[in-house]
DNA sequence: TATTGTGAAGCCTTTCACAGCA
DNA sequence: TGCTGTGAAAGGCTTCACAATA
């Protein structure tokens, strides 16, 4: 861990981004990617990525570009997403049900192996009658001792607003290391338990100040 | 419009956060809150929150704090959500049918006024069964008449990645002002159609990035 | 007294220009 | 020749300390 020195927080953030765009030039059977194209493709400019690239390491060639392949890698390993990721969503309303067969989750190694509501029956026929049942819906009262026997290090919530601090409380307290919540209000962690909000409105928001301004 | 000085594009981003701190707020019936209280509720510091605010006005109290309800509208005004924006969301597969019952973008005065699909009897059923049919789900092919009958101006895409980009051509060509990529594939817009991309995953690369260094 | 509003300092990030290399 | 890697400069953002004031 922390084996690359310290990278800024909006190099972390694009970093993502290109690794999409990656994934992407791969699909279409490109070998080779150079700054410029990146950057058109991220909308960035091409100093910012060949900067973003250098922090940590030295692998494109000059006057060719990157490999893509091994800059896929390259990114994967820095992010800490080149093994596998065990998830627990809970809240299994409309949005939970459709991560639970989000197939972006299952290209990336990230792998739903644990749901959770408090009424159970009700969410396993709809589901069911749409995707099959990838995972057992459980009881929210199970949350902890199935965390822990499946090796859960990352919990979701997308139970309504309401809930998720309490939610959130039965995460940490099972242990889990890192929480993504989905659900439209401010959820508290304490530090060793990484967290980051995910609010569907606030990229409206955002998008909605730079149409109108 | 333009009616603000330049606010940092970080500022613009805190913004939403702090409304969602505020809405929280307000429903604990909270009237006034200080840069303290708020920073600390959206993990923050509060010269940030209070820079922040300052950036549009002088509307604090000193000695008290800010007044929650005004903050709220300030905001709101600010960012441009103080009226509805009808939205049209493409792809109606888990997630787009998710987005189109999901009760934060109502109470934000998000309004989803078209739905379409390049099958939609296929997915009239799954969705009548679970939700009623909150937006009558019409195929592709209309998408330009329909958008401009309704005056939509912002799109949401929720179709698979290899269809995403034909998608936002189709929502430029209807005259959208701005596209949401839900998409997780990156999607080119010209300068007039303000874009942003929410990559699930990229918001769980990140959070793995700070569990893991 | 408590808390805002803000100039100035410090820090972080981006951009630029070009040396270095395939 | 073309594109990367990078030091230095510029720009932007955050933090700090404190004056202002309800």
């Amino acid at each position: 861990m922390a084996k690359y020195a310290k990278i800024p927080e909006a190099t972390v953030r694009r970093l993502s981004n290109y690794l999409k765009c990656l994934i992407d030039l791969e699909s279409r059977s490109e070998k080779v990617a150079s700054s410029a194209l990146i950057a058109n493709l991220c909308n960035v400019n091409a100093p910012q990525v060949r900067k973003d690239f250098a922090y940590f390491g030295e692998f494109g060639i000059r006057g060719m570009g990157y490999n893509v392949k091994e800059l896929k890698r390259h990114i994967k390993e820095i992010l800490g997403i080149n093994r596998e990721w065990r998830i627990a969503v809970v809240g299994i309303g409309n949005m939970g049900s459709a991560l639970l067969v989000y197939k972006d989750f299952l290209k990336q190694n990230y792998k739903i192996v644990a749901a959770f509501d408090i009424v159970p029956e009700k969410v396993i026929g709809h589901i069911s009658e749409r995707v099959g049942k990838p995972v057992e819906i459980l009881h929210i009262d199970r949350l902890k001792e199935v965390i822990k026997a499946r090796n859960v290090e990352i919990g979701i919530i997308t139970t309504p607003p309401g809930a998720a601090q309490t939610v959130a409380d039965l995460l940490i307290d099972a242990n889990v290391k890192g929480i993504l919540n989905f659900s439209p209000a401010p959820v508290k962690t304490p530090d060793h338990v990484k967290l980051r909000n995910l609010f569907f409105t606030s990229a409206l928001d955002n998008l909605v100040y730079y149409m109108t301004n």
